[in-house]
DNA sequence: CCCCCGATGTGTACGCTGTCCACAATGGCA
DNA sequence: TGCCATTGTGGACAGCGTACACATCGGGGG
């Protein structure tokens, strides 16, 4: 579990101070990264983390942006769950529908994650940076924002209206998930959340 | 500003608290509502505080329903701005944009209070509960659900479609809100956000 | 081949936090 | 009047982030 090592030299602490980090938000948010908890688990002396962060907030930037790369992959899955019916622009919707989804198939599944992810302060100038993608390279920003081109190529989305709607799309999907892991909603059930969800998407996907 | 004392007894060190409490949430959010300070501002032993509160999370969690109460003030005084067109239909919706409008008003107005208000766990059994209520004594949560109602006796949301309709609504806001204040949508200037504003209750309007 | 220097990890220390314990002052009620 | 529950104090502890000086390593130039 937590690297071991036997040299002065710790190979790669930076690597494993981040893999700390990710676990121990897994289980507590973005307050339970405790900096030397995590030199503590690479086992190494507090101040060794120094030389890879400049403080514990420079940690907690990066294992948000690894939390993003696996936010990203969730919604990736999902998207590529979806089967053709062969309509295109039912096609194009359903896979808007997706992206939401597996955003919060995501936040249900790992919520400390979720909130480290996208609770962390980061610009949106630097939405799309490498990062924070996933496996397939794209990071959840840029997902949703394709998947809206998709849906105005097949017509499901007039051009005029395609300025800017990740702000809304993206908001409603965002929202939920903030509401239901610690926001007043957290104590819906899990067949409620996925009512809710629904419901969401309905409206996302009826008003954009 | 801070609260003074000759006597040994404080007198209301509990409301004094909680004063302080709110100051810090809005200069700093719910991570700077630090318990110490807050004795220190009240001009008391740090200990004293456990007189009034079982833990730091117990004054946080009433910081964070008075700062409801104001979101609630907020969105009362949104609401009430709308001024009657004689069309009742268009009256409620408009009323809907209000809560909506108001919510993210105290949003970005008091970034502070408002992360604190709606991102500390808080279970949904008790969002109506008094203590969040602000001084026309409806919780925020109250108004938007009432807002609803009067939208479906006015014709605008087909009945069928009421039941758990304020998750939506709610989460759509509530996540433009939380992406601007401290998610990656942070670096929006003043003017973007109105757009976007605008843009989501654009969807709640269409797409509840 | 060796040595030396920059990169990496260690040790010690400081102030801050939340919280526990035993003790002190107060003031309202019997 | 005297007593006791309520409220506030003092001292202590562990854990946190972080600064400063020092130790150890490994790779590249002589």
């Amino acid at each position: 579990m937590t690297a071991q090592r036997n040299n002065y030299h710790h190979g790669d602490l930076r690597e494993a101070l981040i893999e700390a980090g990710i676990e121990m938000a897994r289980e507590g948010g973005p307050d339970a990264v405790i900096l030397r908890e995590a030199t503590r688990r690479s086992s190494v002396s507090p101040n060794a983390a120094y030389r890879h962060f400049a403080d514990r907030q420079a940690l907690l930037d990066a294992v948000a942006a690894a939390a993003q790369g696996m936010a990203a992959d969730r919604m990736e899955e999902e998207v590529a769950s979806v089967t053709s019916t062969g309509d295109q622009q039912a096609d194009a919707r359903e896979q808007l529908r997706a992206t939401g989804a597996g955003y919060l198939a995501f936040a249900r599944e790992q919520p400390g994650l979720f909130r480290t992810a996208f609770s962390v302060p980061h610009d949106m100038s630097e939405a799309m940076t490498a990062d924070k993608a996933g496996q397939l390279g794209r990071a959840p920003f840029q997902i949703l924002s394709e998947t809206l081109d998709g849906l105005v190529s097949a017509g499901g989305l007039p051009a005029e209206r395609r300025e800017n709607a990740e702000l809304p799309a993206w908001a409603s999907v965002h929202g939920l998930g903030m509401l239901v892991i610690d926001g007043p909603l957290r104590g819906l059930t899990d067949d409620m959340v996925t009512a809710a969800t629904a419901r969401v998407l309905d409206m996302v996907d009826r008003g954009l």
